[in-house]
DNA sequence: TTTATATATTGCAATATTACGATATATAGA
DNA sequence: TCTATATATCGTAATATTGCAATATATAAA
């Protein structure tokens, strides 16, 4: 009791909710936001931007990274981190079909 | 210690976070996928079709009506449920703009 | 080599989520 | 009214997440 039943879900749906997943707290969403604003990779930087420790943004740094999201080089002494491209493709592509397919729908009933 | 400090974060932040947070579940994707295949409302059912308990899917439904992601009406006897195209719209326009705003960008670097 | 800086890991407390049995509620139909 | 069916709520155990202090690691610069 308590664990999620990955084990009853396709492939598909437990990777899409891994991905949502990482997206679903304020604080990664601000690091995404940030990443975005810069428009460009950012060496360092990330911990002074958010309100909260350091060890807490290391740790939400490495759930977008898990998540495919972001992607992290070495940078000397700092580390260089950038949006992912395909995973936010992904998405983009999911809920695209989904809006299409709702549009093509019948699901105005409620 | 433990929340998750809302506070320190924007609106838009914190409601996209709820919206991701909601999907981030292979069950709740599950409920998506299912209401996209009927391409309808469909009253009652939902529980017959996941591999979980019915107090579990009850839990799920509830969560992803919080979210604003499907809505319930009661149907005589059941409750007719289906997607809400408003906060899958939402999602896709967020996407579809990081798309842009990478594509335009110098996020090559990593 | 020593010191400063940047990031990761560990350990732990507080809180949240997941799942389900038992039970409540509410409508439909006999 | 009584019974069946559909869904929600409650209570609770198992597990996961969040946040941070302390500490480790690793490179840069002095």
């Amino acid at each position: 009791m308590g664990a999620t039943k990955t084990e009853h879900f396709t492939e598909e749906q437990n990777e899409l909710a891994i991905i949502a997943k990482a997206l679903g707290h304020p604080a990664r969403i601000a690091i995404i936001d940030y990443l975005l604003s810069v428009n460009t990779c950012i060496c360092g930087d990330i911990v002074n931007e958010l309100p909260l420790a350091q060890p807490t943004v290391s740790q939400h740094l490495k759930e977008l990274k898990n998540a495919g999201l972001i992607k992290g080089n070495i940078e000397g002494n700092a580390i260089c981190y950038c949006i992912n491209h395909e995973a936010f493709d992904t998405l983009r592509q999911y809920f695209d079909n989904i809006s299409k397919h709702v549009k093509n729908g019948k699901n105005n009933c409620c």
